[in-house]
DNA sequence: CTGAAAGCGCTTACAG
DNA sequence: CTGAAAGCGCTTACAG
């Protein structure tokens, strides 16, 4: 407790400059001396002081991690991981109490932060790029000066109603829909019907304070209530989904048959409630490596300009809401799959160099990671 | 960016300590003063360099909390809403990548440490523990040297056993026995056994590499295999008794006629599972007031004896393990509510005076929380 | 290739 | 009640 890099220095006998250039692995050191610094941080049980390294350089070394919203989980999960096997260590501020989360990211140490909130406030939003704090954003807010990573959210409604539509639905809500924060998919899944020259009404599109099971539950129970009642329901998140189709069945619907439930976010969980549930899968991995490789570009040179990288998403149909009979999904995997590999970049407005990411595409296998390790599900 | 309390200082013409306790709310700061210095605070935009503070005064500020467990999901939820309320900062190092979690939780900038882990690994432990970092233990691994606040899990297993007996069942395995981590869930289920004076054949006891759905799915597969199967299963964590459900209807059987099922944590997603889940509620509100209590006390008086908090726990019957017909429950909650108010405390071996904890006891509504504004689960 | 000095932005004794 | 100085443990120019 409280052993410096000088108590190291005195012992090896070298300079605090040695031990330092040891300890962060800088050339110019002879393997003799190293070994002796190495052997007395050893004996001594050092360990730098991350405060006053960061004091010095402006640097903490960690990674934030912000998810607020379940549609991420997946794409959370495989962030940690990217992290981890490229040696970057990340703190999250997790999905928490409403306004905690969006206060707590603030003060949490971090190089950059991976925000995975839908509109984030714009004033906050504000501040952080006005005081410069290296931001990726992975929701469905954009924000000219920011990074984005993430799906097409528009597209991916669209894709997600039309699957619907092609089992025949007509009468399709939607559950979720916070005029703010998820615009973009409800623009999707308006321009789905309006192609298929279908008006919903009004009370078919639903805004729930959460997007948790229990909103979903109090949505559809509430949808299913109405006259007609809905043939369909889109949800913008997996949880939503999950606690609409209890609400279904408690009524006495037949899931799929009365009414067909589509979520968002491609959880694990989904695959385990009865009926399983369809869902849209964003590629958690290509969306990973892109964010974190962007973050760590952005927080070494500020100054890039910002892009958009789009990864591509899947409609992953299951019991909720089964493939169409005549096999021809409306969104294959090959339809919405990105012309470049690895996901498209679009040029920001004020970028005028538009940043190419390298995030390789990784073909998913079957149904979208389904197939691995857990249970079949009927088809 | 780049805004010191120098300059703060500078700008409201007063020396930096005043600067300094005007931000940390010290006395004897006249109010003019007091004005003069916030005024410069916000004109500037000043904050404080947080690194900086931590330097001098070798405090962050910040909690961490470690959670790798999914039964302890709802603890975490309920942690990250009881240290919010009480002004305290929390970051979360997140059950990730297996070996990711315990090598990240060493280096995150925290003055203590809640670790949602079970047994942590022994050389772990003894560094943190000889480097004085404050931790408050939280799953099943005790240790002389540390609190630990959380449900009595020898008792909690046997509960959930007695509930499966009291269903009239007989044949009764257990999954998620790591030898190591889950002893004590392993003992109580044993102990429930022994009492009934009924002998488990050891294939009724599967330990699994992780505690998640699919490794639940696999180990109820092949336990359903078995002969004779099991006619109940008492699962470690809630995700692995949702896998345990839908291995067993994917099997064509009856949940809970054929198999019953019963998971451990209280989790939302087990109520919205068909069959719901039937499951061993820790009583979350308890342990996260009690654990943020101590966490916040040790890291104030390093010196306390350490100490074991038990919370209470319930057994909640849902569909998938009702309650027993004669209504006369197995673990009513009145038997395994503690004596006294707010959880007993057992002076650990080593504490030579037993540190009393505040944490008052909230009575459970009915079914344990499943009341509020979910879905009404059939009885 | 290695060493001694300065300084990152705070807070904490110590004077006034 | 307020101010000037020292120092927390590192790293970064700058000399040797």
């Amino acid at each position: 407790m409280g052993v410096t890099l000088k108590d190291v220095a005195r012992l090896a006998g070298v300079s605090a400059k040695t031990v330092s250039n040891v300890v962060n692995g800088c050339p110019g050191v002879s393997d003799a001396l190293r070994r002796r610094v190495r052997d007395a941080i050893g004996q001594l049980g050092y360990r730098p002081h991350l405060a006053a390294r960061h004091l010095r350089t402006g640097r903490t070394g960690l990674l934030a991690l912000v998810v607020d919203t379940p549609h991420l989980d997946e794409v959370a999960r495989a962030i940690l991981r990217a992290a981890a096997q490229r040696g970057h260590r990340v703190v999250v501020a997790p999905r928490g109490p409403a306004r905690g989360v969006t206060a707590a990211w603030r003060d949490v140490p971090a190089d950059g932060i991976l925000l995975g909130t839908n509109a984030p406030p714009r004033d906050v939003l504000d501040a952080e790029v006005t005081a410069g704090t290296p931001l990726v954003l992975l929701g469905e807010g954009r924000d000219d000066r920011c990074d984005r990573v993430g799906v097409d959210m528009v597209r991916a409604a669209r894709d997600a109603t039309a699957h619907l539509l092609a089992l025949g639905r007509r009468r399709i809500a939607a559950i979720g829909a916070d005029p703010g924060p998820s615009r973009s998919r409800t623009a999707g899944y308006r321009q789905a019907l309006r192609r298929a020259g279908i008006d919903a009404p009004a009370a078919y599109v639903r805004a729930t304070a959460r997007p948790e099971r229990t909103d979903g539950y109090h949505a559809a129970r509430s949808l299913l209530a109405h006259d007609p009642p809905p043939d369909a329901i889109f949800c913008y998140s997996d949880p939503l989904a999950v606690g609409a189709i209890r609400a279904a069945t408690d009524a006495g619907l037949r899931v799929p048959d009365d009414v067909a439930v589509i979520g968002f976010g491609g959880t694990e969980e989904g695959r385990y409630v009865r009926p399983s549930l369809s869902t849209v899968v964003p590629d958690a991995e290509v969306i990973a490596r892109a964010a974190v490789t962007r973050i760590v570009a952005r927080i070494a040179c500020p100054d890039l300009p910002p892009a958009e990288i789009v990864a591509p998403h899947t409609v992953l149909p299951r019991e909720s809401a089964p493939a169409p009979p005549g096999g021809s999904r409306p969104a294959s995997p090959r339809e919405s799959a990105p012309e470049l590999p690895g996901g498209s970049v679009r040029a920001c407005p004020r970028g005028s160099v538009p940043h190419r990411e390298t995030a390789p595409h990784t073909p998913r296998a079957g149904d979208g990671g389904a197939a691995a390790g857990g249970p079949r599900v009927p088809a």
